[in-house]
DNA sequence: TTTTTACTGTTGCATTTGCAACAAAAAATA
DNA sequence: TATTTTTTGTTGCAAATGCAACAGTAAAAA
């Protein structure tokens, strides 16, 4: 139902495979708590979800984001004293879950269909990669003004176009800084004409 | 002559494999430059390497601090218009290249080293995947203070001490924050005596 | 529907930050 | 060795940032 051609095939491959479930989440549903022992792969086949973090203060971080074919698993992180959740962010986000040990591990690895397993989970990880080390990329920027524009670059449409789907809470959480501070300067950057706010529509001018 | 226990597998294994290839470099010594086109995943079997990124304004930004068996690869990286390079930091750093394409989409995958190898890179992605995390969490942190001692905090020995083999200034740019700021901020945290700063070593008091 | 909760937009203010500059020390190089 | 380059440590200051507060709006829940 929610398959696009991109994730059939490791769909297909896991299907035959014991040790891995396929689970639907809504809306605000908890998806996985990171620091559970169970060393476990999931990735998302349908909807989004965002990675959060709760600071000895209470303060909520968004961590991720995550959307349709992202991958995911608390062996991406050293468990803390912080708790990282992994949240469902639309009404039906659909994840599968493969354990981690038991397939790739213990098993023998003569099935072809394991060593195509790995393969398209390797390209998912290398996918991951990148796009953490964008973040770092993006959080390294000194000014808020420079962390709006360096997000803003990279998800414009081709009509310069940036559509929040989330809200601008959230997004100032992900570039982690203060939200009355960030939409100071989303004003500042209007003030002098470098974009465009209508609402929950940014045009990136120039 | 580097090898230790923990890579000494993946070697064996690589050493028999073509386009596979081990080059040692000297301390300052560009090893790669990430935006190249032949997608390559390195790691490095001795030494200390780290990742640079030039921008628009030819400041200096240390993306990675790399050490031994830690993996980096021009596939983790969008190609931006700022340049990010590779380089050792070490008087002998010895990194192992793997054509990404030639061994691990090309090959039929029958020959079980193969599968070996693709496992240990898989681990070796997870590992990295752990620290972009680690440093994406530390990079959230608001004030150059928490940055410091989340820092320190991952990196102190059981006697709470942390010495410092790089320079100051290359902390400074990891934590992406003002040299001259840091330094006022070590200051403090001496003066509020939570930390002892003699030379080049740092106690964390509690 | 009404009620409750969450988000938006703005501002004043204290704190933090980056920047520039400089002298001294240390390290690298010739 | 002497010379050059890099790093360390410090400070004043302007700019940027986070914080708190609050009213208005939108969205979710009852």
């Amino acid at each position: 139902m929610f398959d696009t051609t991109e994730n059939l095939q490791l769909k297909n491959h896991l299907s035959k495979c014991v040790n891995t479930t396929c689970k639907t989440f809504y809306n605000r549903e908890l998806i996985l708590n990171l620091n559970t022992r169970i060393k476990q792969i999931a990735f998302i086949t349908y909807g989004r979800a965002t990675i959060v973090k709760l600071d000895e203060d209470g303060n909520k971080v968004v961590l991720r984001e995550l959307k349709e074919n992202d991958i995911f698993s608390n062996l991406f992180y050293v468990s803390s004293e912080d708790e990282i959740y992994v949240v469902s962010n639309s009404n039906i986000t659909e994840v599968v879950f493969i354990n981690y040990y038991a397939i790739l591990k213990d098993c023998s690895m003569n099935c072809p269909f394991h060593n195509q397993l790995v393969l398209n989970l390797f390209d998912l990880l290398i996918k991951d990669n990148k796009e953490l080390n964008e973040k770092i990329e993006l959080l390294s920027k000194r000014t808020v003004r420079s962390k709006i524009l360096f997000f803003l670059k990279k998800r414009i449409n081709k009509d310069n176009i940036f559509k929040v789907t989330t809200s601008y809470k959230a997004i100032a959480d992900y570039l982690a800084v203060d939200r009355s501070n960030f939409m100071r300067e989303l004003s500042n950057l209007e003030k002098d004409e470098v974009i465009k706010k209508e609402g929950k529509q940014i045009t990136l001018l120039q």
